[in-house]
DNA sequence: TCAGAGCGTATCGCTCAACGAAACGCGACG
DNA sequence: CGTCGCGTTTCGTTGAGCGATACGCTCTGA
């Protein structure tokens, strides 16, 4: 009870699980003991009962997230859902531009990505399925802050990380930013969040007119010309809002 | 100690986790409690906390998987860095057929699907992507059965799950075509998992020569034609599977 | 209108699963 | 050879988790 809210072995088993980064292979027992502040021996009993369950599995010298893991995960409601109707528009979306498609979603004071096609051999981007960015360095990020108040003035609120020399990280120039973007429907970020990456992203609205997700288009800086995109994406943000909103009705029954 | 492992608090917490169907949006307590076969007070207690643990969430009556969730999972490893190693070639696979696109791997008894492109709005296809299939019945779990004698000779072994009329559920007829997929490289399956769906897979062979994933493409047997796509396919499944064995190689430093 | 079924939620002593300190065996390093 | 960091095992103590029980609510049908 000394600790944070630690005392379960539940809580304790999801802090392990969370303890594996993004680009995690091979974490040792030792580094997950480091990462989550716990005893060694809880660790390894804990690790090796996850194992056991399949959420872990061994490997050469540690452990990492296993199929099971994925297969839970693949699973949630809401992201499955979207991905599953969204799949669709963001692949025409993609063979019309050729660029980095993103879906993405807030979660908390971040942006989750959801889907993200192309971009794997072009230009290095820093977003992955499944990853969290800020919302204030990243279009769609801004997108959600341009029309959820609330969160705005969170966000607004805190230090703003800078992860670029381009990031805007003066509140003042970014609320003046996120009104153009709530009236213009359109977000833009230019290496806000990644050196050579510009991005233009529009909402998804749902039946109720609010951003349930928001989709975006990014490109190399060098040759990128956000507003080409404008209209396919409008239109296909619009597109699938609409689908949203007649699936979310119909099947309330 | 009585038995079913459901003695730990991290076993009953997986098996409610694991309660969730693929398309479950909301399940109710009382539901999870007969799905699982726990006790009504510990089953609340501990959806309670993976409430809190950000893994479930309440629904309108009940609950779901949550996007903690779904954030843990895209972080498994291995299906990770095959989607995102994937993903480029799948989208040409794509872009070249405009059929249904598949990645799958072996898990156990099963395949399960990595990633899904296309046929959305064709044909009601009953893969997903984090779900399960039998092998004997889709193409892509035939390839992994005719490269691999020992689960082969389990998945003989066993009753084979009818799931159409077309089902091939005679182990000798089985037996026969996974020869001829052995021998040419290439699985077919027509109509045997969902009926109007047939489908053409190739394996993907890491730098051991083991089959470490299958591709497949799928229409409707109406007026898909497999053997039109066979060389895209096969050419897609050998330059990913040199990219993997690349990448592999690399990076054990 | 009332009985009852089914639901989510709360209480409370008992007990055993989980705890962490400690120690062990091992390989790597200097 | 000492020792450092690692994974693993042991063990006595203790409080977290257990499930029987009960409560209040909302249906539904008699």
């Amino acid at each position: 009870m000394v600790d944070p809210g630690l005392n379960t072995v539940l809580s304790k088993s999801v802090a392990i699980l969370r303890a594996f980064n993004s680009d995690d292979t091979n974490v040792s027992l030792a580094e997950l003991v480091r990462r989550t502040g716990l005893h060694k021996a809880t660790v390894f009993r804990l690790a090796a009962e996850l194992v056991e369950l399949r959420l872990l599995e061994k490997s050469e010298s540690g452990y990492r997230l296993s199929g099971g893991m994925f297969e839970l995960g693949m699973r949630a409601a809401v992201e499955r859902t979207l991905l599953e109707v969204a799949m669709p528009f963001l692949q025409d979306l993609y063979e019309r531009t050729h660029e980095i498609v993103h879906l993405g979603i807030r979660e908390g004071h971040h942006v989750v990505y959801v889907a993200k096609l192309g971009g794997h051999r072009q230009v290095r981007s820093p977003s992955r399925v499944g990853g969290r960015m800020p919302m204030h360095c990243t279009a769609i990020g801004k997108v959600f802050l341009a029309h959820d108040p609330i969160v705005r003035r969170e966000i607004l609120s805190a230090p703003l990380e800078r992860r670029t020399p381009h990031t805007v990280a003066t509140p003042g120039r970014l609320a003046r930013q996120l009104s153009t973007v709530t009236s213009t429907g359109v977000a833009y970020e230019r290496e806000e969040s990644a050196l050579g990456l510009t991005c233009i992203a529009v909402p998804v609205l749902d039946e109720t007119s609010a951003v349930c997700a928001a989709i975006s288009v990014a490109g190399p800086t060098t040759r990128f010309r956000p507003e080409a995109h404008t209209a396919v994406l409008r239109a296909t943000g619009a597109a699938l809002g609409t689908i949203l909103a007649r699936r979310s009705s119909s099947d309330g029954h």
